[in-house]
DNA sequence: GTGAAAGCGCTAACAC
DNA sequence: GTGTTAGCGCTTTCAC
């Protein structure tokens, strides 16, 4: 049996040669195997390393050899299961490549994520994958970008960044499914999202996340197609924890002229939507109808079953961590782009408008 | 203004030393503010610094000191929003002290999880927090005990390892909950989990995992409280992906003496154990009763609300975090103990019993 | 193929 | 206080 059991220091590639009666290159080399080895050196090199149970440090290696086989990923929450999918979907993807994955969460502030930013770039991650809070303050993600680190955002563009971007358009969907609302007799259509904005929501206002503008572009759109105005007096930002989107949906459902569907940015709001929503009494649909972003398989269960815009999620994090790993080993984009689309689900949530009791 | 952009090399101590006009030592000391340095040197040596825009590579300063300022957590199934929230725990807690998070997904599988533990202790992590997907097979957990890297068990205990171990304990819970069933007159209580197990359950198998094993045996009691036999023939482990619980549950519900509540043992599982019922056509909790673990928003969406047993699973994240970081910078253990119970919420899917037609 | 020796960027003895 | 000099564990010239 071996004899000594792994005591304080840690065994190094030197130990590994003195025991395989080698040079510190050659044990080296076989055990990263690079270079050139012959057979015999390799098998007693190898031999030796297993006997002493030996383990390279990773860290002396990052640092010669510039890579550290690590990506790293900046998200706002990982506590919303939309992040979490996505990450599930770039961790598989990474490990499949080899790459590990640090994970930093930023609670959607920007100071964190700036912040966090710095760091992994200061442990020398391959590249970098985030999901950005503001579309516009994005000097730090430039200055990954200028530093020739590849970087991929995610869900989210930034403004003037030459960046590659994986998510999926959310123009056309949300054109779509405000027209399905508009065809159901809906005009009062309200909008709730957490993102933080400094002004209230204004029409000429440039909003501070292309999510988000772009989901309003398409509500526009459809309104506009239709000879409509778009109620702009219904969308709400900054809608922060669980008591503020419920005291917004209460206030919404309760104007002179009251919204007739409500549509969450997220699962998340869409939780704290429904539970205001259930605490007023009202029905839905017959009361107010609803409409939310990303389809969890909780919307199945609550009646009615829910009517959602699903997205591929966990394919967005697989596309995201894919495309960084093509850019980290330089290699061109495929020229199969995988098509990312979300879609409306009509289930049971959105109903006829309610007839105004007056006129 | 500042004449070089950052081009290919990083800026060094060596290079914000010869710019401030001091020694590499003093650089590095003003700059990781250690050691003696006068109040001019380090001025200068912080202007050049800033004027370089240097960052310091915490490779190097991480193979130097042995400290990586790192938290490696392994969990199951990251899209699991129990793990979801846990990680959250983990990683506000770590970001308080300084710590980053290195987050490795294992799917559940032993496999993985032996080499992600591997990469990590590699990646030379401060200390590791772990899910064990298993309670018998731990020799790499113990391999990490031995080396003496601080360790931290996460929701489920180790068989025969001295190490912390983060988790409510589920007996008492699971016993009380029991008891609730009886008294509503259920006595076919059926309990699914995804547990990978060799053998179906079986009275005297040692289940494979604290957490499991703990609701089992509060089942048990419970049972034998009341002067009752546990059916065991209605424990249902190893149920594994979406489309196997629907059919565990169908089948469940459809024996010659079915169940008459059905357990489910985390929120995942519970979402296609709803499915299921939903797709027969039953209602709860008229027709079958339902009980699940993890307290998450949707569960007071459904109709009707579920009873859950909720945990305090953000708080299980912040206690296993303090107690590594504890570990790791060498202290006591705080006397205060923080008591992590789960509880029982009575909601509305428990109803009395069916009464059986025969008899 | 192989080995000696020079780094990677930083910290840490050790003298002065 | 400050500078000099070794390393940390590995990869990588560069001769042989």
């Amino acid at each position: 049996m071996s004899s000594n059991s792994s005591r304080r220091r840690d065994v190094t590639v030197a130990d590994v040669a003195r025991a395989a009666n080698v040079s510190k290159a050659q044990a080296a080399r076989a055990l990263g195997n690079y270079g050139a080895v012959s057979d015999d050196v390799r098998e007693r090199v190898l031999a030796a390393a297993e006997e002493l149970s030996y383990r390279p440090n990773e860290l002396a290696r990052s640092m010669n050899t510039g890579k550290s086989h690590t990506l790293g990923v900046v998200v706002g929450d990982i506590e919303n299961p939309h992040f979490g999918l996505a990450t599930r979907g770039i961790s598989d993807t990474a490990k499949k490549s080899g790459y590990n994955v640090i994970l930093v969460n930023t609670d959607e502030e920007q100071a964190a994520e700036v912040d966090a930013v710095q760091v992994l770039l200061d442990k020398r991650v391959d590249g970098l994958i985030v999901a950005p809070a503001s579309s516009t303050e994005t000097e730090h993600l430039q200055r990954v970008y200028e530093s020739g680190r590849p970087l991929v955002l995610l869900d989210r563009a930034a403004n003037g960044l030459l960046v590659e971007t994986v998510a999926v358009n959310m123009t056309g969907i949300s054109q779509e499914a405000t027209k399905y609302l508009l065809d159901s007799g809906h005009r009062r259509i309200a909008f709730i999202s957490t993102l933080k904005s400094d002004s209230p929501f204004s029409t000429a206002a440039q909003v501070d996340s292309s999510q988000i503008s772009e989901r309003l572009d398409g509500m526009r759109r459809a309104f506009s197609d239709n000879g409509l105005t778009f109620p702009h007096d219904l969308v709400r930002l900054n809608a922060g924890d669980s008591e503020s989107i419920r005291h917004i949906t209460r206030e919404l459902l309760s104007l002179p002229d009251p919204a007739t569907v409500v549509v969450a940015s997220d699962g998340l709001i869409a939780l704290s939507v429904l539970g205001a929503i259930q605490e007023l009494g009202l029905v839905i649909p017959r009361d107010v109808s609803f409409l939310m972003y990303d389809d969890f398989a909780w919307t199945r269960l609550t009646t009615p079953p829910l009517t959602v815009i699903a997205q591929p999620v966990y394919d967005i994090g697989v596309t995201a961590a894919n495309a960084l790993i093509r850019q980290i080993e330089g290699r061109k984009a495929a020229d199969t782009a995988p098509a990312l689309e979300a879609r409306l689900i009509q289930r049971g949530s959105v109903g006829p408008a309610k007839v105004l009791s007056n006129s």
